[in-house]
DNA sequence: GTGAAAGCGCTAACAA
DNA sequence: TTGTTAGCGCTTTCAC
């Protein structure tokens, strides 16, 4: 009988133990460090071990142990570079701690984040980090009565009280970069919104009419734009403001993808920036200081997010049986970095937006 | 005493027999669609089952069928949006073929990769999917000889002959960048290349000495410049080539990373592009459309390569048995796609190129 | 059609 | 100190 690769048995416990002379039990306790172990064994173990190049089997040790040593991470979209950016500081803390990371990018569909949760429960992840739809609560419920410890990064859901949170301070780094834009002399600040449903998105925006109240100026309703994380509605919007009687001298757009689809809608109507226009948005990514002229941004510690989640996950898996009512909010600072895509308003136009607000 | 969550006992395949009246084999029938069960016990399982809020513990079924479902994809770094776009059509098409993915992000560093491949051994993954720095030889063999199937992508592994490969024609995309700037008139096109101990940067090297050839034109070595991943070593060899007595009139970048840092370092010495110097790079990253002005670039079908090297795994993971000694290598297209950072050289340069060579 | 039971590879309680 | 052994939860032969 010929047989390929897959079908030569793999070594296992009992394999090492006959070759060293001892029994399983001495092997495991040599090579996981437990127990009593003689030095001359512990010696023949390793050395049997390393001869048959034993690999021990994960699903046998998870299977005992009830315990996998692997977190979820679920996401929008790793392409989005606030994704890759969380997901690398997720990475480089889970290896820190010995977890690794199964990827489940739902790209914002409930439906496909039901899928990934029930693969998650089946595969009895330790834990998982996520940017949830906010959708899917009874799923998530389970998942929390599977004894699965869940740390929300970004978005906080309203219907996981005992979830821990690690996210920026939306609110402030919205206020900041309003209060900028005014200090500049602008005063039609137009705001392109994520989804209001989800707290970042309201958060951005109590930000934003918190800066024009604190300034004792008045919030003007057709200045505020929603938009999806669908391109075309990014488009769309940054289209209603323009087309406004008086349109917004400076655009505000509350995440990256917004901002990227302000850009290039604001190059193709041949509007200059921060010549006609000043723009900024949330979130320091990568492309935003390759640009010409490199884009003013409201910076997350984006990859601190996720170390920080991994860092309170573990916090958790060590303390499983501690019962969380409320989970704890971890709130970290956001930083205006001023560049070149926000300048005072053109003059003409500021004159006419100083009589209308 | 008091539990917290993690205490409850998790539903088992026996309470949901005990529940439905039937025995644990019937579940496994009826759950899994395999085997004999009359459509009344059947209905009678899934009722318990959903009732219960079973989910079958993935790690037993692990141990038992000694297939995980689980690949691994291991990567350089997920910030890079070449991995980012990679991961995402792996996901993606993994997904669809009930597949899961640990992600391993070994940064370049042997050591690393070294630590990942320890553990997605010992989870015993069913396939990895690579981007391999090249070294490990031992331990890749030891992956090998687990039984896992692997599908090298991007890079071709000289010591894992058996290895499938999905990679670009790096060679026809090199040529045809290069052939491009040679119609336009350069005649000395400097080369950023990646480490030619890998094949990528090897092939696309080859690609622009042919294209010179073809044009019956002799490469000056001055112009090429090897650089590794790191930042330094980028700005470094564009400095040197800038600092060439004849320097070129155009930059050839050979992958994203090193455009990127070509194009910082080109503004910050204040040169315009295209005026001043033409710039075109390998690699369709978003940002590339996103600059002013907007990059030429040979784009590799990146999201593609990804699906490609899942559904070669799934065919590889579906024969088991079949002995594998020389590996498929699975070529896609690159494409040039035109935009506006190639200009012809200025005519003062170009005409002191035009002796030159 | 259905159930009893063996066993996947490992850890840990217990006995020696 | 070391070894024996009972499971962890599941699938699957095999006997009924």
């Amino acid at each position: 009988m010929i047989m390929g690769n897959s079908a030569k048995k793999s070594v296992t416990i009992r394999d090492v133990a006959y070759r060293a002379g001892v029994s399983i039990a001495a092997v495991s306790r040599a090579l996981n460090g437990s127990g009593y172990v003689s030095t001359e064994i512990k010696q023949r173990v390793q050395e049997a071990a390393l001869a048959l190049r034993y690999r021990p089997h994960d699903s046998a040790r998870g299977l005992k142990l009830q315990r996998t040593n692997t977190i979820g991470l679920v996401i929008a979209d790793i392409t989005n570079p606030f994704y890759s950016e969380l997901a690398a500081g997720v990475l480089s803390s889970a290896k820190k701690w010995g977890y690794h990371v199964i990827l489940a990018a739902m790209d914002e569909e409930p439906a496909m984040e039901e899928e990934y949760l029930n693969v998650l429960m089946e595969k009895r992840v330790d834990g998982i980090l996520a940017v949830a739809t906010g959708q899917n609560q009874r799923l998530w419920r389970d998942v929390v009565d599977l004894g699965i410890k869940v740390v929300l990064i970004d978005r906080k859901v309203i219907s996981l009280p005992e979830a821990d949170v690690v996210q920026v301070d939306n609110t402030k780094g919205s206020h900041a970069a309003i209060s900028y834009l005014l200090s500049l002399g602008h005063r039609r600040i137009g705001i392109l919104c994520g989804p209001v449903s989800l707290m970042p998105g309201q958060e951005r925006l109590t930000g934003y009419c918190q800066a024009y109240e604190d300034a004792h100026l008045v919030v003007d309703r057709d200045l505020i734009q929603t938009v999806s994380f669908k391109r075309e509605s990014g488009i769309h919007g940054v289209e209603q403001l323009l087309a406004l009687d008086k349109p917004p001298t400076a655009l505000f757009a509350t995440n990256n993808l917004i901002g990227e689809m302000a850009l290039s809608a604001l190059r193709t109507k041949g509007l200059r920036v921060p010549k006609d226009i000043s723009l900024l948005m949330f979130d320091d990514v990568p492309w935003a200081s390759l640009t010409t002229p490199q884009i003013t941004v409201v910076a997350q510690p984006i990859s601190h997010l996720g170390t920080r989640a991994v860092e309170q996950l573990i916090l958790r898996l060590q303390n499983p049986d501690e019962v969380v009512r409320e989970g704890r909010a971890i709130i970290l600072p956001p930083e205006l970095i001023l560049r070149e895509s926000c300048a005072p308003p053109r003059l003409s136009i500021a004159a006419r937006n100083g009589q209308s607000s």
